[in-house]
DNA sequence: AAATCATAAGACCGACCAGTCTATTCTCAC
DNA sequence: GTGAGAATAGACTGGTCGGTCTTATGATTT
């Protein structure tokens, strides 16, 4: 509901209709509406760490290969979601400028994600698969930004093809 | 105000205050909050197509330049605003899910720009500066939607170099 | 069985918001 | 100068929102 109506626009008490979950009870166990979505966003990084858990350590493939997969696998999700994007870039648009904590905390959130990913590709260079004077952080926070802007995109057409398309150019681009 | 708070969280009274304006001329003159808003886009479209008219027509520089050269007077821009990135991008984030008026909206005008600038590349391609075999207005759009990510990315971090890094390596992957 | 404490339950509250209403003032054509 | 419509002005309204309050219930411990 969250990734679907934006922060704002979603009102407790729709959340307390669609769980059957009374008032008293919501805010028995969370402190405040920002707190309800500050622990969404741990849950729905739970979720993607579990992604990159399981793709990035496949040893069975290449670095470069188990990168791609972890964006192949992400775009199934939002695919079976009916293509919402990320709720890092929805929440962080819509909060940033009017929230310093959850600011913060989408920063700290994909910067984590890009850190993964760097240490991935660094085993990519290390194996020839990128040019030796490649900077995997700075290439992998451009795959996540770049990645935000075609979820985006996907959003407002409800279409895939931004995602593949990105993907396709990023991994045609590094690897050449 | 609409792109550093975004729609939901800035009030009309907000803006009033802000501009000094009373409520009653407020809706003598648009129709709703919402009225507001699309006109506030279109006033924002006025200017970038006034950016786009001046790059994209500067036929003393090649195609690729004239392109590049928009996206760093846009960085400019949001530099100028405190990066707060781009409205389209933000708008279409938090109202694309609970709005359809909205969600078209943005994304017309996003592939507006797209179109633009696949004109742009096209004559780049005739000019032998891009590959024969590219697909100009896929190109563009991929362009743009990364764009959005690295504005949204400028915008958590507060800082310009995710949109610097994106151009480079955009420019750097498509003219080799 | 009694006591205790976490949880459930939803009526209730004050604040705020978009939007309306009526009254007033300005502008300009005639 | 006067009439008419556009624009200004802000008090007011109905509804919604996040959050609180009191009371009830369940489970666990002694």
């Amino acid at each position: 509901m969250l990734l679907r109506q934006g922060y704002h626009a979603l009102g407790i008490a729709a959340v307390l209709e669609a769980t059957e979950i009374p008032k008293g009870s919501f805010y028995h166990h969370f402190r405040s509406k920002e707190d309800f979505g500050l622990q969404v966003i741990d849950l729905y990084m739970t979720e993607v760490h579990a992604g990159l858990d399981f793709c990035l350590g496949d040893e069975s493939r290449p670095p470069l290969r188990r990168v791609r997969r972890f964006f192949e696998l992400s775009e199934e999700k939002y695919r079976s979601e009916g293509y919402l994007g990320c709720l890092l870039g929805g929440l962080g648009q819509e909060l940033s400028g009017v929230s310093e904590v959850f600011r913060s905390k989408v920063e700290q959130c994909l910067s984590e994600i890009s850190r993964r990913i760097a240490r991935c590709l660094e085993k990519a260079t290390e194996q020839g698969d990128l040019p030796p004077d490649t900077d995997p952080q700075q290439l992998a926070e451009l795959l996540v930004n770049c990645w935000e802007g075609a979820a985006l995109r996907t959003r407002l057409r409800r279409d895939p093809a931004p995602l593949r398309e990105m993907l396709d150019f990023y991994f045609r681009s590094t690897s050449r």
